[in-house]
DNA sequence: TTGACTTAGTGTCATTAAAACAATAAGCTT
DNA sequence: AAGCTTATTGTTTTAATGACACTAAGTCAA
């Protein structure tokens, strides 16, 4: 006990809600706590602020320490300090959440977690302190998001087909959307670069390959173009 | 030093951009500070939260002592948590901003403050901390929000002409709107209501008195209605 | 009381964006 | 070679947006 103060502090953390996408469905990432209180359960990665790093990357080393992730597109999301969401002590948590190419990520338990898993974002189960209510608030952020924001490229490959890309907006926003409308809009926005090359491993006709362009839609935001799907 | 803890815990405070409409412009409130560091510049309203309230009761009542503003319409920012904000030591802030009436709001300077007062937002003084990077965030997220969110009516009396509506709209988002096309729009998604009286000690035509109907706007809402100007 | 002044209040047309909708082409499998 | 699966492409209809100007109502002052 060496660090005293004048008055009470409450103890700060950080929590990521980690979204990834597959063919099926939206993804997040899990920890099983090893640790009490909740041992056992399910619950958000994250961890205590340390006094000499900044939230950001509080949130990062946790991400990396917890589940191996490392280099993910990460937002803040809200700051949770009601009086009793943790039975230990007055816990307030700075919420973020974070978006991954599941394809391209190798995820492992590691310190203070058995084990890290991908739950369905439909089939979830109840989770550790207020995560639910944090997790939810995230999925809300994300569908809000998606929209108006170019943030679902950080869900796919490098290189997509525009049917992944429809299907990412699908999946997210829980609704079908009508292909030649979608493609039509999508590339009249320019901003996604045209590959020569084509998906391989497919059992019928090869879907052409897209890369965001990031420089491009810099250019257009500057000139007062506004993404929206 | 009554408080000890085995790790070293940053000190959280809650800081407020109090935004205020007039006839003329958009208005910021601030207070002049009676404490060191920055003694005698201009500052959010803000303080340390204290272990025992939420972090939204935290704002109310630092406004509350800071400003005497009570019962605000108030939104959670972002949380800052750099790691040299503070010359005393790591202070995280949680930052709200907070819209108000400007004209039925009497503010008075009090606790840790030497005064409060109305500053229009293209002419601000230099302020304490990091305080000029809150209150252009806060200004961004109320341009970026005010479009979808019906949150601007917490800026006008509780009765307003169109006029008055249409000038926040011009104000917020710093361009100017058709009268016509305007006034189509707004009346058209059915969520005001037109009321029996006009406005008075005008010396010209009176303009018809308008209430938000949040009861209509909450039943759209719910039939899948977005509000959008 | 009248004329001048100020702001309130209103509708149409042109343009643009969104939504609905289906047939052909390419490549793989058997 | 036939059949299967998904890729790729345009047109038409409908709805939303943006541009634009005059008359009405009420106040003020001569």
């Amino acid at each position: 006990m060496e660090f005293s103060y004048q008055y009470a502090r409450p103890a700060l953390t950080v929590d990521c809600v980690v979204f990834g996408l597959d063919e099926e469905d939206l993804k997040v990432l899990l920890i099983e706590r090893d640790l009490q209180p909740f041992e056992g359960k399910w619950a958000l990665p994250g961890g205590f602020v340390r006094v000499d790093e900044s939230l950001d990357d509080s949130a990062l080393r946790e991400l990396e320490e917890e589940t191996g992730l490392q280099k993910v597109f990460l937002e803040q999301l809200y700051t949770i300090g009601d009086l009793n969401r943790d039975p230990r002590e007055r816990v307030i948590t700075v919420a973020y959440y974070a978006l991954v190419r599941l394809s391209s990520h190798k995820v492992q338990a590691a310190t203070d977690a058995r084990q890290a898993l991908w739950f369905s974002i439909d089939d979830l189960p109840k989770l550790a302190f207020d995560h639910d209510k944090i997790l939810k608030m995230a999925h809300e952020r994300l569908r809000g998001k998606v929209r108006y924001q170019p943030i679902g490229f950080e869900l796919l490959p490098q290189k997509f087909t525009l049917r992944q890309l429809q299907h990412l907006y699908e999946v997210v926003l829980d609704r079908e959307l009508d292909k030649r409308n979608f493609r039509k809009k999508i590339l009249g926005m320019e901003i996604l670069e045209e590959l020569d090359e084509v998906e391989s491993d497919v059992a019928h006709r090869a879907a052409r390959l897209y890369r965001f362009d990031r420089r491009a839609y810099k250019q257009l935001t500057k000139q007062g173009f506004n993404f929206e799907i």
